[in-house]
DNA sequence: TTGAAAGCGCTAACAG
DNA sequence: CTGTTAGCGCTTTCAA
């Protein structure tokens, strides 16, 4: 069955197409007896504007891109339901690319921004470079970033305020009583273990205590570097009480890690994590973390860049640094 | 910067738009020289072809829509991913909807197809009624359908089957020397419910046992549910040694309810879930779980859709079942 | 092998 | 308030 269109609505109803368009879209200028007979044929033809002509005319798909580099990770998929929500509240769709960590595959998809396949893009985290991602950067194309903070004039980012995360842990720590506490950082040069290393030296300091290089390891964010950071660490025979990890699959290797050796969680080693990711409370004891504001930050980068898109001010960069909660459980509490 | 268009490359390279158009598209008619010419000048004006007046002219928008209940469910993610990469390989694109569980929400996105803003739609475990999704199905809109069965000549549907993976789980727990084994479905009217029940029952009977209505209960899909139904079926007095839980949420609030009566797992209870989610691995002991083959079926059902899409065969329905895999661990296996 | 011309279905200026 | 008309950028007959 062939769809119907809008001149077979229009020739029906005796009016024209643009009649037609008016009461499709809303227009105000429409008398109440026109529209009511264009509605009630449009009823009859059972009459769907086709989103294509509507697109290539209007010069907008009224949809967003959205690179993701793993769709099963729960802290990805949260961000994407704040960018979801907020985009649909908005009549924007979602495009979805799950990158696999794999930097063609992004870039592939930031074609998308050329061709007009999108009106926007949203990069979750990428692993695509600051200057790859600027290459892109045009006053026509709009892009926004979650997760990392980029200096671009046209590009609103919305990321959370790592040192802060670092400080209030450490900050944790010593209320428990620590005064020798490891960090094991996720890629070394991920600005999440930056900025979270340098929270914790800062917090150290602020206390009157020194940083000690040797206190520190890396550990690539997974369970398994976790696990092997930890385990280096011990064996160096530097004496420490507690451990920060820079993400909760890295306390998961800690964990495992303290079972083989026989060190209790958390009388001997307090642990803590970041990000609050399910499990956490699933394990004995649950494990301490902070949790980021992921969906908000999602629907905030969203609007805001919709915003932007649809033209309105664009005098300054937009940077929105959130704020995260520490959750303090059983790894960190003792008899908690 | 305006985008250069079709004819601003054909009247560069003096030749005609139908001309780079064919060199865009591969077309073997084209003089190598010519499209040398045209492939230079698309270089130099940095040239990119406006997807909406291709796919206007084309009447192909080479998208795909996917709707999900809830993207951040792992189970979901999985079939995504096979649904995206197998998409992805074909040169479509994803178009996603968090429908939240809302019927509305995927009422709404249905009207996509209906638009064309995609060229088929994926429905995973939907919440529409078989009818509902019915009133869409016709000739001309292409619908599939993953982790539910439903009878309708055009729409190709991909599962699990859910009778085997009771059956199996009950042959496990039998081999193990359990006799009398409860079973907790999730919502008394999912398919996969009743599958697995029916599998449960007849397992139990071609052993010859006798299938105990008053060793089932309901428990909603959720770990709540599971906790709920667990002590339930436990204060019946009941005697049992073995419980299947429809997924492993379910068992998830087993475990919590035997840790509060005390009974030990797998010595006084065996559990069995499905699903093997992620944390099934972090409990102690490990839950037993039967695994499906997720990515296997968005990848398999996303390429039969696009194939029956793009005019191949329609001559009958296409059904897919898809075996399980049961992982026996430290919850069904004593000294395992 | 290439070009001319006619739309795909819609919206928006401009007239009335 | 409504109609006419001219495209949005591309592909595809049909002719040459």
């Amino acid at each position: 069955m062939r769809d119907s269109k809008i001149i077979d609505v229009a020739r029906k109803a005796n009016v024209s197409p643009a009649t037609v368009s008016r009461v499709l879209n809303g227009s105000p200028l429409v008398t109440g007896k026109t529209k009511e007979k264009v509605l009630q044929v449009i009823q009859e033809l059972n009459y769907t504007p086709n989103a294509m002509g509507k697109q290539l005319r209007s010069r907008k798909t009224m949809t967003l891109g959205v690179v993701v580099t793993d769709i099963g990770v729960a802290y990805n998929a949260e961000i994407i339901k704040g960018i979801e929500n907020t985009a649909n509240g908005l009549k924007y769709k979602i495009l979805i690319c799950d990158s696999q960590n794999e930097k063609e595959k992004e870039l592939e998809f930031l074609s998308l921004l050329q061709n007009r396949t999108v009106d926007g893009l949203i990069l979750v985290t990428p692993q695509l470079t600051d200057s790859e991602i600027f290459s892109f950067a045009d006053e026509d194309y709009s892009i926004g970033i979650i997760g990392r903070q980029i200096n671009h004039p046209f590009i609103p980012c919305c990321f959370t305020d790592n040192i802060r995360i670092g400080r209030e842990v450490v900050q944790h720590l010593m209320e428990q009583g620590h005064r020798r506490i490891a960090y094991i950082s996720g890629y070394a040069d991920a600005p999440d273990s930056i900025g979270r290393q340098e929270g914790y030296r800062e917090e150290l300091e602020s206390a009157g205590l020194t940083f000690i290089p040797e206190l520190t390891d890396i550990g690539d964010f997974d369970e398994q570097g976790g696990y092997e950071a930890f385990k280096r660490l011990w064996a160096d025979n530097q004496k420490f009480t507690a451990v920060f990890t820079a993400n909760d699959e890295m306390a998961l290797g800690v964990y495992k890690a303290c079972a083989e050796l026989r060190i209790s969680i958390p009388e001997s080693m307090a642990v803590v994590g970041v990000d609050n990711i399910r499990i956490t409370n699933y394990v004995e004891p649950k494990i301490s973390s902070v949790e980021q504001p992921l969906y908000a930050m999602g629907a905030l980068l969203a609007e805001k860049l919709i915003d932007q898109m649809n033209g309105s001010v664009r005098a300054e960069q937009q940077l929105f640094m959130l704020h995260s909660t520490i959750m303090a459980k059983g790894s960190s509490v003792k008899g908690g």
